[in-house]
DNA sequence: CGTTGACTTGAACGATATCAAACAGGGTGG
DNA sequence: CCACCCTGTTTGATATCGTTCAAGTCAACG
């Protein structure tokens, strides 16, 4: 059984992702349910409240969590990369808007389906389970930032942050200058750290000058000392 | 089997914690490893980055749940009522600081124990994802607030956090004005919402020259008018 | 009573927001 | 190819909200 090669064989996130945990038969299952789906930037993919069709994983690109208030205020709430789950289990409404920041690249997963799956395979709601906790360390994280981190410290951060993200698997940043692509525009950046625009203009511009990055167009960022960097996004002195 | 009572059986958080799922004879077993602690306010319950030794079901009292920076700056990433569950299961290392604020009981179960029964029920864990998932709601609600709201909706918000789950069962607020305490003092106010005593201070006599609340002491809180606390909360008019 | 700790109030300051304008890059149509 | 616009970004001037620093109040307690 099962001798036949699966798109999932050849899946760049296999591993990294909730499927990681699937022995050959389950994993036969799930792919029997899957469907891969291309998303140009901005698609909503969930909306706040909503009862959502599918849960995916990200298997390429970047996705953002929002919430908003009343008046037009924004929140970015998570971020999420390539090997990521994206759907609240277990949940009827979305509690956030989920939309594409870049290009993705989607292993969508129609819902009562999937839901089924994680009944009759105990690991994969175990792994589900885990990513949940990692999305909670990584919200905690963020609270963190935005009640007490002042501006300058947040955008630090925030770097920090993406450049880990970014690179994922090759993270071979020790030492030397690591140069990356921004996903976000500054106003979803600004979403993301409780700032405005403008702020988050100009911390890049004191970052630039005070030779902690180097700036090519104004998605390109080169840091010049990741440990500088670190320093900066944890004390106002450094 | 399993005819005469149970600790457990006069629990009053039984059905509404993590126990909740649990059959008779599973019970029994969570029962047998169960102790019932006593901590008055400011005791230390798990230390940030430290192995925690067990878990617990709180039976009454609040619990914080802080991170800090380096320099000593706070925030507090999580309240914990009567009914949560203490602890972050599969997890080596605590990733905050957790506190109790009042006097609290707890019910705690030896963490290898306890982890060896969510292996055996089944309904345990997901009983602690569940609880997870309201956790990652709360977190992502509460990113909203730091990062977005002013200083005056970000007091708001909270009192009527705290209305919501202090009264948890007795919860007939229509209408007519509500009175409850404090589980925290100022500071830890400040710390929760990312602002300082004073500011908190301010808002809170703000508050009540604008007939929103009325104040008992320092710590008994009258909510004159739930709803219009409630529009206060989400937008700078109100 | 005097002391202590938590809270409130006041005045001045500063970080970030707001409002406004200039700038840069990329695409389009002439 | 250039003029134009569109959108995102940077920069500047000013305003505002929340912080900081400093007193002052109040209740509990020895």
């Amino acid at each position: 059984m099962g001798e036949h090669l699966l798109r999932c064989d050849s899946c760049a996130v296999r591993h990294r992702s909730v499927c990681g945990a699937l022995t050959r038969p389950e994993i036969e299952r799930l792919n029997a349910i899957a469907h891969t789906k291309n998303l140009p930037p901005g698609h909503i993919i969930l909306r706040d409240n909503e009862k959502p069709g599918y849960f995916a994983n990200i298997i390429s690109g970047v996705v953002k969590l929002t919430k908003s208030l009343g008046d037009g205020r924004q929140q970015i709430v998570g971020l999420q990369f390539a090997s990521d789950f994206l759907g609240r289990p277990f949940r009827d409404f979305s509690p956030y808007h989920a939309e594409s920041v870049t290009e993705v690249q989607l292993c969508t997963f129609e819902k009562t389906q999937f839901e089924r799956l994680t009944k009759d395979f105990r690991d994969l709601e175990h792994r589900l389970f885990e990513h949940t906790l990692d999305e909670l360390d990584a919200a905690q994280e963020w609270m963190l930032l935005l009640g007490r981190k002042s501006a300058e410290e947040k955008v630090a951060s925030f770097l920090l942050m993406v450049a880990r993200r970014m690179q994922s698997v090759g993270c071979k940043h020790s030492g030397g200058p690591t140069r990356f692509d921004l996903p976000l525009a500054r106003a979803e950046i600004a979403d993301f750290l409780g700032l405005t625009i403008e702020t988050v203009s100009r911390q890049f511009t004191r970052l630039k000058v005070d030779k902690y990055i180097s700036l090519e167009g104004s998605r390109t960022i080169i840091v010049l000392d990741m440990e500088r960097l670190r320093a900066l996004s944890e004390r106002s002195d450094g």
